[in-house]
DNA sequence: GTATTTGTAGCAAAAATTGTTACAAATACT
DNA sequence: AGTATTTGTAACAATTTTTGCTACAAATAC
């Protein structure tokens, strides 16, 4: 159904800040652990800090870290930072307003949007970065 | 969030499907309601087919109806029959497996997909294709 | 047999997403 | 003050995903 992995990344993103500590991690670093650019990550990171999650500093001592502890970062904050709201995209083709249907479906799967937003939004209030932290711990035991 | 609008498209057929009633309705005339090609609507009819939704028929009287009245299909079958299962993607790119973090995340990630996956369901499921034939109407007699 | 429609393959076009280069602005340190 | 370093961002390229189209065999009804 998606096609975007930004949400899945800023997770990863957050967790690796998480691990930092109050110690400022550079893009270059992150970069490497997700495996792609720096430039992808600061972008990224940029709306996290617009989102009012991370803070990011220039310069040599420079680098991006948690305004706020991870116990205290709720997931669906991180979603709305980076999702645009649509869990499915409407029709990208305006149907035919001749048709009744075609008219006034649109307004109804907006309406559905909403509510599906709302629920996913729910659901990832359960879980704090910290839970997310202690769920990848768990699976480094696991994984021994 | 989501870049394909075939789960919109689905229902807005759907809905085109259950106004035919026991007819059979031409991919062609489906196509023109949705504004696109009768092969695209073709390939989103094969999965409602595969997913035991509607029945098609070749041939001059032939076209596609729904197997059960509307009332009795709920969007959680419609979702699951064109989504992937994916609300978000998880990484195109493997996380360097070096790193703890990007070595254990993925598992995390696909697990919350899951989990998100249900919620979105279970939402879905509180709505048949009825409800939606009568919020269309409802559009259709404020738009008056 | 003829006309019509679905099912599907194969490819083209368009759109969305990600990756890259380049560089100004900010910051810390000497 | 000058230097080294890092973020923020623009501009563009590459890739991937999604949608649209053409063509045609198979199925069906008349």
């Amino acid at each position: 159904m998606a096609a975007t992995s930004q949400f899945a990344i800023a997770v990863h993103v957050l967790a690796l800040l998480a691990k930092g500590g109050e110690e400022n991690v550079k893009s270059d670093c992150v970069a490497k652990s997700v495996n792609t650019n720096p430039v992808v990550i600061r972008r990224l990171l940029c709306n996290l800090s617009q989102a009012k999650l991370v803070v990011s500093q220039t310069g040599g001592a420079g680098g991006t870290r948690l305004v706020r502890p991870p116990e205290e970062i709720r997931l669906n904050e991180v979603y709305r930072a980076v999702s645009s709201g649509e869990v499915f995209a409407l029709h990208r083709q305006m149907p035919n307003q001749n048709c009744l249907i075609g008219k006034n479906i649109q307004t109804v799967l907006e309406n559905l949007q909403t509510e599906i937003d709302e629920v996913i939004e729910q659901k990832l209030a359960e879980y704090t970065l910290k839970n997310i932290l202690d769920s990848v711990e768990q699976e480094i035991i696991l994984n021994c």
